[in-house]
DNA sequence: TTGCGTTATGTTTTGCTGGGAATAACAAAT
DNA sequence: ATTTGTTATTCCCAGCAAAACATAACGCAA
C-alpha cells in the first residue's frame, strides 16, 4: 500500500532540554566542534556560513543555561586572540555524539522494520 | 562534573523524509489524530490551535509530496460537511507511532546509560 | 430560497529570527 | 605608537513564515 513511498528515509534530531529551553543540541555541537578545531570563534562562524554574533549568543545562552563554562576565550596579543573548549565542553561532545549516533543507529533500523518492503 | 545539568531531559524529534522535504512528522501526525477524532479539518485546527488554512496546507503539501491521498472530504450537506481518514493514513499513523515510540523509549534508555551518575 | 457549517483558496498584515554594519577593548609583535 | 585579528556588544533592517482577513462553492434542511 505504502510501496510508493519506499525511497524515504527516517531522520532524529536529538537534544537535551530543562523546562523546554534547549539546553544541548546539533547547533552548539557543531559550532563547538568548529571552534575545537579551528581555535577562534570567528573562524567556526565562518565555516558554519552563521554569523560572528549568532554563534555567540548560541554559545552564551548554552553556558547561561547550563551554568557551566563551555569555552575559554582569549582577546589581543599576537593573533588577536582564541578560544579553546573546557574540559566540560568536551565531556558533553563526547557524550552527545555517542547519543546522538546510538539513537540514529536504532532509528534506522527500526525505520526498515516498519516501512521496508 | 555534570551533575548540576542533572534534571535535563533528552527530548527527540522524527520525521520521514525524501530528498530533504518533510514527509511525515510530528504536525501532520497531531493533525489528522484530531481530524480522525472531530471528522472535520476546521474543529481539528481549532484543537490545535492553527488557522484552518495552515491545516489544510499541510495536509495538501504532504499529500502531494507521498503521491497519496490522506483524507476524503465532504462538503455541503446537514451539517456542512466533513473530513475523515483514509486507510493510506491510518497505516502511516500507526506505524510512524510505533516507530516513534520505540526510538524514544531506547533514547531514554540510552541518556541515562550515559548521563545518569 | 435562505441559512448553516464545512471545504477551498487568494490576498494582506504582522511578528520574529537572523544578518550585517558599526564600535570598542584587548594584547602581542614590530 | 601602529598594526593586527580576535572577542564582545549594540542597533537597525530584511526576509520569511505564520496569522488574519476575505470570499466562493457546496448541499442538506427548514
Amino acid at each position: 500500500m505504502l510501496n510508493q513511498v519506499n525511497t524515504m528515509k527516517v531522520r532524529v534530531k536529538i537534544w537535551l532540554d530543562e523546562d523546554e529551553r534547549i539546553i544541548f543540541g546539533e547547533g552548539v555541537r557543531n559550532l563547538l566542534l568548529a571552534i575545537q578545531r579551528t581555535g577562534s570563534i570567528n573562524r567556526a562562524s565562518e565555516e558554519l556560513n552563521m554569523s560572528y554574533r549568532r554563534a555567540w549568543e548560541k554559545i552564551h545562552r548554552v553556558e547561561k543555561r547550563m551554568g557551566q563554562t563551555l569555552v575559554i576565550t582569549q582577546t589581543g596579543g599576537a593573533h588577536g586572540g582564541g578560544t579553546s573548549l573546557t574540559e566540560v565542553a568536551r565531556e558533553m561532545l563526547n557524550r552527545y555524539d555517542q547519543l546522538e549516533s546510538e539513537v540514529t543507529a536504532f532509528a534506522n533500523k527500526k525505520f526498515v522494520e516498519l516501512f521496508g518492503e
